[in-house]
DNA sequence: TATGAATGAGGCTTCATTCAT
DNA sequence: CATGAATGAAGCCTCATTCAT
């Protein structure tokens, strides 16, 4: 009887596209992070958002067009977050350690897209993911531009050549590292921030003499 | 004349064993580096083998099992260049400076082997991936210990804290950096392996200084 | 022209899935009855059946379960027309009477179900041919309880350890006679029936001298 | 060591052909009743009787013939055991006796040649297993024309029209009960044959009375 | 004689995608 | 707007069988 009634009027009210593709959205960055693209079923995305399938195609497109759409509002939210964060003005110590303490917030408060940004690799044969490395590349080039404007004047041509790698090293040390986090939940994302703060500012060499970084510090 | 192309190594025969299981083995190496384990087929590392699929069963087993014999071998190579590489009675940084020059000899001897290795991240449903996700720990935890004993007496109890994120860390800056690598291949292997060093060893704060790491030059 | 004649029914669409999924049972049921499970092809079935591969998947699962649904089916009608035929009120004769007459008359009606479950024996290594056992060993065990019951008083206690084996035999005896049947088709259910019933009630010696049992007759 | 001095002399011994070829085929009947047909694989086969496969296409043949070898030569194992058994002399009541008593001491004897023959059925498709079906037509046969001479004389027309179903059914009893024994193996040879024995001949309606068969009785 | 090496062919299964209602 | 019904295409895997030594 109840399932009768419950065939009675149609599963899922008429929503606002905007309602429907957030939720959409939402579902289809959880299985892409849980699952990984290629294992990832449309079959479960359409599910898990409690939206038929040709929904899914008619709103968001097949299945690559989904998954960009996902890594574009995952990337544009990160990417903003930590543009509002960081001030130009400041000295670049400031400047990275307000980048890097958005970044562990934003880990910590949206693991999926975390993943689903930090998994796929750029893969020759899945020529849309092409946009994700442009993207990562656009990232270690803003950090490479900041340490630039803010080494200004110190810093040694040698330096200014080593900006770049420096800062996709940066990236990768970045990611790895909260990675780590995933394991060793029991750190604050300020924590983590300080820890890779350290490591990129001070060193090795410095830490192991006792020396530390600590906000407020400047260069 | 295509059609003719297709047929570029003829198919050598009755070969022992041994020498097929490497062909195979080089060809899956390559094929799975370049798409990826998902979209990787069977067909086309067999086809890239010279071989027929039923001989990749008859050999290696199911394509899982092919995939671990893959990251098996890869792993144990790099891993043994490097345990070869260095010498635990040196100082910390130069055993760092002689283990990262070999991560990068390797990288550039053997790309597909690295990408194999960098590329696959661990997902719910993939439980054999988890022996990636291991043998990634163990090279994590080996550096960890060394830099530990490196540092026995200098070393604070925060540093030792810092010793496993920070070995997370640097296996991601130096992961990162191999990729950046790939896209500027006019650098030599000694040349990456330096500038990861400056920046691990000194960090930022010291480089804007215009204080650099040299090799010979000891913690 | 022949070519034509492979579109011999043309694909309904858009049926109600009851609808197909009984089409698709009884497709299956004659190609399983008519190859046996092993030989039978997924392929064959779902062109037998007018319908693609994955609807077979969709709505009956795998061979095995598609099999089991086929073997359910089947052993649920035979075994509820038997036991809307036999009243336990009546002796014993008449109750074995009453239920030969059912079973060769669902033999008659459905070849292919009883070619399905006759056909398969239990195997080693094909486990989910165990419930058909399990199936046939409630029928014999029915059996016996039947004959148990019909000659409570009269039955001598070596009589009682007979029942069961008895009612193995007499189950082969069914399903021998009903395979002769078969290639000598010239018989009706009510002759077959009969016969059978001769020959486990009076026994070979009876016959012998001339003694039928007739319906009616009684114990 | 060992390893490799196993490997200076060939595995096995040039043997003559005859004794290869009972290797083989024991092997063979054991595979195929364990696993049926189709499952059945020459990997295993060929594994099991200890020769390459090569050499198991030489002796026998393809797979249907080397199936149709262990059915003749189980066949004809059981034919010849009954034949030197029974004697047409006797009464029918002693040579069905005997018949079935030689049954099951052959079943008792050789269970996998019993399976064998036992398991598969005449299946369109596999039109090699028409010579098992003509096989048993044949049995079927031969003890109808043994029962029709045993009863010449006392024998009424409606006897003798029941004689070939009544054989059939009598074989599939067999088949059955013999099934039966595989289950419940703490009975004899001896014993079953007697209990096949009271149910043909006595029929149940006799054996309620308390009238059972014995060896010895005649007809 | 004897066998390790090798493969064509075919079966099971699933997925992204679309149609008809 | 919304969906249950439907499928082409492709992937993984195994098997009977033969070749070259």
């Amino acid at each position: 009887m109840s399932e009768h009634a419950e065939r009675t009027r149609p599963r899922t009210r008429r929503l606002p596209r905007e309602v429907r593709e957030r939720q959409i959205l939402d579902a289809a960055v959880h299985v892409f992070a849980t699952r990984g693209f290629h294992p990832a079923s449309m079959d479960e995305i359409s599910e898990s958002a409690g939206v038929s399938k040709p929904m899914l195609y008619s709103y968001l497109g097949a299945k690559d067009e989904l998954f960009l759409a996902c890594l574009r509002r995952e990337g544009a939210r990160l990417t903003e977050e930590i543009h509002s964060a960081v001030d130009t003005e400041l000295d670049a110590a400031e400047q990275l350690w307000r980048g890097l303490r958005t970044l562990f917030e934003y880990v910590r408060d949206d693991p999926d897209g975390w993943t689903l940004l930090r998994r796929q690799t750029n893969a020759q044969g899945d020529p849309f993911l092409a946009e994700l490395a442009q993207w990562r590349q656009n990232i270690v080039r803003l950090i490479a531009e900041m340490l630039s404007r803010a080494t200004e004047g110190g810093a040694t041509p040698r330096t200014t050549d080593q900006l770049e790698p420096f800062s996709a090293a940066l990236v990768g040390a970045s990611e790895s590292l909260a990675n780590w986090w995933f394991e060793h939940p029991d750190h604050t994302a300020d924590g983590m921030a300080r820890r890779l703060m350290n490591m990129v500012w001070m060193g090795f060499g410095d830490l192991v003499q006792g020396n530390y970084w600590e906000p407020g510090t400047g260069a």
